[in-house]
DNA sequence: TCATTAAGCGTTG
DNA sequence: CAACGCTTAATGA
């Protein structure tokens, strides 16, 4: 069976269940924007709000497709990654809670241009297209979010081309995890980060044993701590400066 | 030679 | 069952 992508796998919701009721009000607790819309704004948001459950492999997005949603990640994990038809797979970020995506995409109504893949299973929000540029249009809460994460998200490209030029894996799986840390476009993740070590050895391009060493290292200097199953920060900013020796 | 990796497998949470 | 640690053989600088 082909992956699903984002629309229709919420027209197979008789197959896999959209979320419940009381599922559903608590992913909304964690949209970081839904506090910034007035109360028309909210309710023509949570009308048109879809809100999915994930399994690993399946693509929320592809390359190509029209846009029809601006996706948000409520649970789980997911990856931005090139079309690999085109030539050798490319994995560009990892996507965790509290990510919000695509509105560059939304906002010029072309194809999109990455795939988006669930690591494991996950949650994810969309609205329609329509409804983004319908809020783009009467909120300045909305447009200050959204300026808001377009800025801070350049800073993630300029540090991702940093990160290519460092050879060292200990210093790459650093920034690389500083940059799933980052608090206003991953507000969702806090200090606790579920990830794998096999996992972040796909987003970093490590294997998972030299990953597992990477961490050992950067908790030995106090700026992280490994926990089953993912990982805590101790200290941000000094993981973003990490430097072996 | 040295660092790294995929794969398999036993252990642990 | 998912995540992790450990071992081994292969790879490449």
């Amino acid at each position: 069976m082909p992956p699903r992508t984002f629309p229709s796998a919420i027209g197979a919701s008789a197959v896999q269940p959209s979320r419940s009721r009381a599922a559903v009000a608590e992913d909304l607790r964690h949209i970081p924007w839904l506090d910034r819309l007035d109360d028309t704004e909210r309710e023509r948001v949570l009308a048109d709000l879809r809100v999915v459950n994930v399994e690993p492999g399946e693509l929320v997005c592809r390359v190509g497709r029209p846009v029809t949603y601006w996706f948000g990640v409520i649970d789980g994990l997911l990856k931005m990654s090139n079309d690999s038809t085109l030539g050798v797979p490319i994995t560009f970020t990892g996507m965790p809670p509290g990510g919000w995506f695509g509105e560059g995409t939304v906002l010029k109504g072309e194809a999109y241009r990455y795939n988006i893949q669930a690591l494991r299973k996950s949650v994810v929000a969309g609205i329609p297209a329509a409804t983004f540029h319908w809020l783009l249009d009467r909120s300045i809460g909305f447009n200050r979010f959204v300026m808001n994460q377009l800025n801070e998200r350049l800073g993630q490209f300029i540090a991702a081309r940093e990160i290519d030029r460092l050879t060292h894996p200990d210093e790459r799986v650093a920034r690389s995890l500083a940059a799933l840390f980052h608090p206003m476009l991953y507000p969702g993740v806090g200090e606790w980060l579920r990830i794998t070590q096999q996992e972040l050895g796909y987003l970093v391009g490590l294997s998972r044993q030299r990953v597992n060493e990477a961490l050992a290292s950067l908790q030995a200097a106090g700026v992280i701590q490994v926990e089953y199953g993912g990982v805590r920060v101790r200290d941000l900013v000094a993981l973003r400066a990490y430097r072996s020796h």
